[in-house]
DNA sequence: GCACCAATCTGAACGCCGTCAAGATGGTCT
DNA sequence: AGACCATCTTGACGGCGTTCAGATTGGTGC
């Protein structure tokens, strides 16, 4: 019985790199991180617990898998924000809006992103090549017209991504519900937080106070 | 034998509650947060893995004790930054600075500290109530002039606090190195975020634009 | 068709973890 | 002295990450 369904199977189980994935992913959705083990992934994918150590060296490199695959889900979320307006400073608040709203939809997910990163010491590579990350300095970059130098350019990057992170991280504390109340929603409380920033301001306005 | 030293000891070992609190620091500082077991506090502490839980309902309560330290420290940080100087603006960009500081020189403990709010899904009360959070709004409040909204205010909090946060967990990060080194070192490139981040600058400048 | 190899999976085991129940220990109070 | 109770230990349970020997399977060369 080579093949069960008419996909191509490699081997015995099929795809199980992505069955182990899928798993993880969905134990994270439903259960939350802490009951993310590996063998939970397994029992969920209908494999023995030593299966998983032929496609993942270890536990950490199945969750960076997929943490990679969220930071992919992520810039796509950021594209889809920017390109819904061209006027270029609610590009900016759009790209806020929209990071900050991915980290509430997919929680979990968004923290195994950043746990991983924590323990690499460093942010994924995709992130400065191509990613999310270089979305938010592109969009900066046409706010400042030219104007700003690399450096700038790259503080207020980092600024900006700081100010998303930390507000990912701040919006699901429920001190902050009345405020969100009184906005009215959720939305135009994490506009009215990025008002406050005075988000780039010194690279889109330019004067030298 | 009652007392072996001249303190007074109430019972067996001494105070274990704090013996305990004082070994999961230490385990923190020297080994990390994934070294950080019970029985491993237990083991450093001289006692049997099970005597935590007659002073803890479980690791979850222990680590509350060592997060509460943690904000009462950074409470004392940010006390001692935003009394360094009388300038009220010099004293939200050392608040900023002294909180990313603490955060970089105590990352074990920051972790903890963050970790249970979010298992909580709240921020500690103390924070509110007169804690690091205050002197943050008060320093804004008084930056503002008393032209701020209560509403304005506790945005522009929420925004330095994300911005804080966000920067704390970014600054460990190995890819920024080449731009700290580019301006002087890691508190110069601290504060050229901040500044880029235009901090506060509605509250502050407050012109209509 | 068949033997063989390498990739894949299982089962059992190790040491660690958090937690609990039962019993030992030693202050404290009368 | 004796009772009492907070404290600590011992031993156990199930779950975890990981390893390893061995069984199973799919593909390759004859």
């Amino acid at each position: 019985m080579s093949t069960a369904t008419a996909e191509s199977r490699p081997y015995h189980h099929g795809d199980l790199s992505r069955a182990l994935i899928d798993a993880a992913r969905k134990i994270l959705e439903t259960e939350g991180p802490a009951a993310l083990s590996l063998r939970a992934v397994a029992r969920e994918a209908g494999v023995s617990p030593a299966a998983p150590y032929h496609h993942f060296k270890d536990k950490a490199e199945l969750l960076e898998a997929v943490a990679h695959e969220g930071w992919h889900e992520l810039d796509a979320a950021l594209s889809k924000a920017r390109g819904e307006t061209d006027n270029a400073r609610d590009q900016m608040t759009n790209l806020g809006v929209a990071y900050v709203c991915f980290a509430r939809d997919n929680p979990a997910l968004y923290r195994v992103m950043y746990d991983r990163s924590r323990d690499k010491d460093a942010l994924p590579d995709q992130l400065k090549d191509d990613g999310a990350y270089c979305q938010v300095r592109d969009t900066i970059a046409e706010n400042s017209g030219g104007r700003a130098t690399e450096i700038d350019l790259e503080l207020a990057t980092i600024a900006a991504w700081c100010a998303g992170h930390g507000l990912a991280e701040m919006i699901s504390f429920k001190q902050f519900a009345p405020l969100k109340d009184l906005l009215g929603g959720e939305e135009a409380f994490l506009r009215a937080v990025f008002e406050h920033l005075g988000m780039f301001a010194k690279v889109i306005d330019r004067d030298p106070a």
